[in-house]
DNA sequence: TAAGCGTGGGC
DNA sequence: TGCCCAAGCTT
């Protein structure tokens, strides 16, 4: 839930999912719908797909037991190297460098005196991470990073002046200097797909049933786009066509 | 490797 | 007010 989420965000819905389906095998039980619908505005609904297809396969690969080891962890749908590695380090105390967008921005100044990471995560980064690795407390080290980059280092408006590690980050003692290259390319949003997506798939969460396409066509003018959306969901597994022409959650 | 994938809050 | 960005992953 928090991947490319903010916890605030996360939060009372992470509440409701743990009430609801305490356990990987309680998901699994339950349609893959009902974790769509239970995202609610989250965004990146696929991730209530991975989140379903990784209870699923815990339950029937694991005994129902999320697994401990980095390599099983990054095998499960929709864990990649940094949640297999934030796992393995906060549930079981394993020894991982935690690389999440806090650390790389964190990294970047203290070290390399830059403002910004570079857009893909480099091998130096990693091997950076690696080498700052604590032998002992690990996880702690981990998490003291991410908490530094969340609510001291920040994107927009870093808080300097009660930074623990001021006297000696890189980019600070440079003088700041702003990000140099070209500017991040943003995420335009208004007319993509990506909106006709959400207001289609907000269309059926919203409905507990089948939905006529024609409560799907209210919401997009464009109807070669919003096809292609649909289509697109249906595909992605986030929607289904029943026989009859109507569209729902998954079953 | 780069593009695609939601949504809302902060500045 | 728009624009930026947020505990990334998959193809």
């Amino acid at each position: 839930m928090l991947q490319q989420t903010p916890v605030a965000r996360v939060l009372p819905v992470w509440h409701e999912w743990m009430t609801r389906w305490p356990t990987p095998k309680a998901l699994a039980a339950e349609p893959s719908g009902e974790a769509v619908r239970a995202w609610g505005r989250l965004g990146y609904p696929r991730r209530a797909l991975r989140l379903h297809a990784c209870a699923t396969a815990i339950t029937e690969r694991h005994d129902g037991e999320v697994p401990s080891d980095h390599a099983t962890l990054l095998a499960l749908p929709g864990i990649g190297e940094y949640t297999a590695a934030a796992v393995a380090s906060f549930a079981y105390g394993g020894r991982h460098a935690i690389l999440d967008t806090n650390v790389r921005r964190v990294f970047a100044r203290a070290v390399r005196a830059e403002e910004y990471p570079p857009t893909a995560t480099s091998a130096a980064e990693r091997r950076l991470a690696e080498a700052l690795l604590p032998e002992l407390g690990a996880a702690l080290w981990g998490v003291a990073v991410m908490e530094l980059g969340a609510l001291v280092c920040t994107a927009r408006a870093p808080r300097c002046e009660s930074c623990p590690i001021a006297g000696v980050c890189a980019w600070r003692l440079a003088g700041k200097p702003a990000h140099a290259g070209p500017a991040r390319k943003g995420q335009t949003y208004a007319g993509t797909d990506r909106q006709c997506r959400g207001r289609l798939l907000a269309v059926l969460r919203a409905a507990h049933g089948p939905v006529p396409k024609a409560a799907l066509d209210v919401v997009w003018d464009d109807a070669v786009q919003r096809e292609r959306a649909l289509d697109g969901l249906v595909a992605d597994g986030l929607a289904e066509v029943l026989e009859d022409g109507t569209y729902s959650l998954p079953a």
